[in-house]
DNA sequence: TCCATTGAATGGGTGATCCATTTAATAATC
DNA sequence: GATTATTAAATGGATCACCCATTCAATGGA
């Protein structure tokens, strides 16, 4: 890093020693009058700093999706880091979405293009840590599809109606041949169309972050009880026959009476509704 | 991992190698009639493995918040992994919230409470790449700050309303001083509170991820050209006056109509509107 | 012309070793 | 006896020097 330029230094010149006591916060303390608080510091360790830097090539336009950053080992003498330390930063964006590692002579680290799941994943965590409830989870569902819905409405084009269409055909063809599970993930992916349809990503993206979750409960039911949602087909055409009228009113009463039923059939079986079931059962096409 | 019994076992048994050709497609391809991609795969690496582990731990319940990981030199021992790549591992979950690390002797990896902040860098990450644009968050903070007000008249508690008071008073103060920029700050935590006033921290999540983005412009437009909003405090408690008549309608076209301004406001001058400004203009309360 | 071989570049992974920070136990001082 | 330094151990932070597996282009033989 900057701190750090012969390549054998054995001290890394951390963040302001917090050694001296009393000076040190009467210093600071004169500084801003109303501020009582001295939590935060947090010494910066060099991963940070790496991680922090090429997110601010990134948003400096400097790196653009598809480029290549430098290999391991040149990178890391030309930051005067370790090898070791530049893995755990490029490791932390890769899990974010932002890199992605290709091995081989031609391989390296690579811009992606974002990665929208992302999302899904920080809902699942807040789920699994406890710092969002389910409840939470599906009444944000139902308001946000409501929404959906009224855009969806507006913006929806022919080729969105269509693959709506398409996507009702397979859930119908799933339920004759008895693939219940599979129909599970057709309901997904039809409000991952549908969210598509309002035509802005950043819905689609929260849309799809709390549909995979909810599915994730659907299937678990499914998959246990072997019960599945009646009509589902027609209870979709219905409603895209009301998107295709571009009538709001009916479209979002239709979905939210089925958001209801859905909700009913959760429900009758609090057993199955486990969230470590729930969270634990990966399948397919749900795999983050 | 559990692929890796001896300590000093040259070669790591990874994922089914792919070296066999024809005969390992044909093989597949049978398994599934209608499956005609081959592309994942993607050889699991041992830091996503323990990712994965650590996180269904979370999931099945067994870790919670609070709770604290074996030092990394047990942990590796356990994992049958070296300490470098364990730490991989750790610093991926780390910053994905999941974990925080501390130094000293009773330090160790702690399972955190959830950090809702992470939905924010998501939502940088995803702007930064190009991925949504910022018209798309624009539009979806609109909608979501509509479906925001419906539910806090609904919801918002005493409580709530006085710290949305209390905000206001702040924003006041901050405007008679002449402190632009501290009342930038102090919008974006009106938006939080008003977030947090519908009672669903999903929602108050999603709406602070759109907000803070939305901010660092309004502010890189405020440091720039010095000119702010006029009457912002009046707007506010006349926003507020009608959440708390729960009279959805004022209060929905109140908002509304101060988010168009503000709009207008910033595109006034299109060259303060710059991405990378707006993203590299790190300021105290706006740090990840 | 085509296919097998080779070799270099690159990410993946290991183990040993050191540093810096933190905390508790211990010793020294008042 | 209470307070204050000192010490020692545990832990994360970081480095170095290797080695392996994968990939792909260059090479060379059939």
């Amino acid at each position: 890093m900057s701190t750090k330029s012969s390549p054998r230094a054995p001290a890394r010149p951390r963040a302001a020693a917090p050694n001296r006591r009393e000076r040190a916060i009467d210093l600071r303390a004169a500084g801003s009058a109303a501020a009582p608080t001295f939590k935060p510091i947090h010494t910066r360790r060099t991963f940070e700093e790496i991680c922090e830097r090429i997110r601010e090539q990134l948003a400096l336009g400097v790196l653009k999706p598809g480029d290549k950053l430098p290999a391991e080992r040149e990178l890391a003498q030309q930051l005067g880091v370790s090898r070791n330390v530049l893995r755990e930063a490029l490791r932390s964006l890769e899990m974010a979405g932002v890199l992605k590692l290709q091995k081989g002579v031609k391989g390296g680290a690579f811009i992606q293009q974002g990665d929208t799941r992302r999302m899904n994943e920080v809902m699942r965590d807040m789920l699994s840590l406890g710092t969002i409830s389910v409840g939470e989870l599906s009444e944000a569902r139902v308001h946000v599809l409501d929404l959906v819905v009224r855009l969806a409405c507006a913006n929806a084009r022919r080729a969105d109606l269509d693959a709506l269409e398409a996507n009702i055909a397979r859930t119908e063809l799933a339920t004759k041949e008895g693939r219940l599970l599979d129909r599970v993930e057709c309901s997904r992916e039809f409000y991952k169309l549908l969210a598509a349809s309002t035509g802005n990503k950043v819905i689609a993206m929260i849309v799809d972050s709390v549909t995979e979750i909810h599915m994730r409960f659907v299937y678990a039911k499914v998959a246990s009880s072997g019960v599945a949602m009646a009509r589902l087909a027609e209870k979709r055409r219905q409603f895209l026959a009301a998107l295709s009228d571009r009538n709001v009113t009916l479209a979002s009463r239709l979905l939210r009476a089925h958001l209801e039923s859905v909700q009913r059939m959760l429900e009758q079986d609090p057993g199955a509704m486990s969230l470590h079931v729930a969270l634990a059962d990966v399948q397919p096409g749900m795999r983050r």
